[in-house]
DNA sequence: AAGGACATCAACCGCCTGCTC
DNA sequence: AGAGCAGGCGGTTGATGTCCT
């Protein structure tokens, strides 16, 4: 397959744009419309590439840019969808109106990764860095973690973690839920990864979750039926992506080690969680359900690789991640410290 | 005030994919 | 079926702006 000769040929212009050069292209562009951007270029006056013209266009001078700072808002949707389709800037663009996919990868490089790095996680897995500064961030986030648990009455306690657990336990349903989909999409259906269909989906069954966020015990039954009808309900404002939100009915928790990012990590990775939760829903004295009436607080047990489903791109870096599935997603400042469960259980 | 360090972002580069012939 | 082309994508670069000493 050859490349485009376009940006080899000599004595074309490149750099910046001057604005006689914007000018030129605009009024080109709301006359005929772009029609083969490498036609462009000679039929709108440029000295330039056609491709630097639809860069220039789509990057820059399109009427329906939307300029200025990214508010908190898209700020959260980047990092949500990000967590879930990784470097797919163009994918992400699609579902922030206004803004480019350049851009959006340019407030990721220069904001959000260091946001990220700085709260000690990896931002290309959303989980928790394992190097020896971010272990020291954990270590602080541990002992917030105990000095909370200590002014807590121990039936309080246990009542709080099941409850998360079960909420986990759905989370891996809608893992499963998401397998499913990925499982049907024809390969030839989107050249990267899932189809943008799909992506969508998944994101809404994912978010679908926050529903739970008010909710003090996430739930009290099992899987029932409002709880599988919630599923894919519409993105609500504040994602279950966003770990503040995951731990908002434990308002003196800080999530410890990026406990939702991890998850839904995990997710994009393709890791097959649904082995614990299965094990809830065929029994009502399961540990994983919140009125059980003692909490094992067991991580499920990660399947073989084997039976991973590719749902995120092969060449992705979310998937080619050391973070590799299999791994429990289980917030290791809990499930890392045996003595510290048996101690509150 | 000067200049070095750092941050930002527009633009480029090279690769990939889908379409057409 | 395969070659060529057009368009799109993600990574990187470099010019410019801002901050700090």
């Amino acid at each position: 397959m050859g490349r485009s000769p376009c940006c080899d040929e000599n004595g074309l212009k490149k750099g910046p744009w001057t604005p006689e050069e914007d000018q030129k292209l605009v009024q080109y562009i709301q006359k005929h419309g772009h029609g083969s951007w490498r036609a462009l270029p000679k039929l709108a006056g440029l000295n330039r590439c056609g491709k630097s013209c639809r860069l220039r266009w789509t990057n820059y001078l399109r009427p329906d840019i939307k300029r200025g700072k990214f508010s908190p808002e898209e700020e959260q949707t980047i990092l949500n969808l990000h967590s879930f389709l990784g470097n797919k800037w163009s994918a992400i663009a699609t579902h922030l109106p206004g803004r480019t996919d350049n851009e959006i990868k340019n407030f990721w490089n220069t904001h959000l990764k260091k946001k990220l790095i700085q709260m000690g996680f990896d931002p290309m897995t959303h989980r928790p860095r394992t190097d020896i500064f971010s272990n020291l961030q954990q270590l602080l986030a541990l002992a917030n973690l105990r000095e909370f648990m200590d002014q807590q009455p121990w039936e309080e306690q246990a009542v709080r973690l099941q409850a998360e657990a079960f909420q986990m336990a759905k989370l891996q349903y809608c893992q499963h839920l998401l397998q499913t989909a990925a499982a049907t999409v024809p390969a030839s259906s989107s050249s990267n990864s899932l189809s943008s269909m799909t992506d969508m989906e998944s994101f809404n069954l994912l978010n679908s979750i926050s529903s739970f966020k008010d909710n003090p015990v996430l739930g009290s039954s099992p899987l029932d039926n409002s709880t599988l009808s919630s599923l894919g309900t519409a993105i609500t404002s504040q994602s279950v992506l966003d770990p503040q939100v995951h731990f908002s009915h434990s308002p003196n928790l800080k999530p410890p080690c990026g406990f939702q990012t991890h998850l839904t990590s995990e997710i994009a990775q393709g890791s097959d969680y649904t082995a614990g939760f299965s094990q809830a829903e065929s029994s009502p004295q399961s540990p994983w359900f919140p009125h059980s009436p003692s909490p094992p607080l067991l991580p499920p047990q990660p399947v073989p690789s084997t039976t991973q489903t590719a749902i995120s791109n092969p060449g992705d870096a979310c998937s080619t991640s050391s973070y590799g599935g299999g791994t429990p997603f289980w917030p290791e400042l809990l499930l890392d410290d045996e003595s510290f469960i048996q101690e509150i259980a």
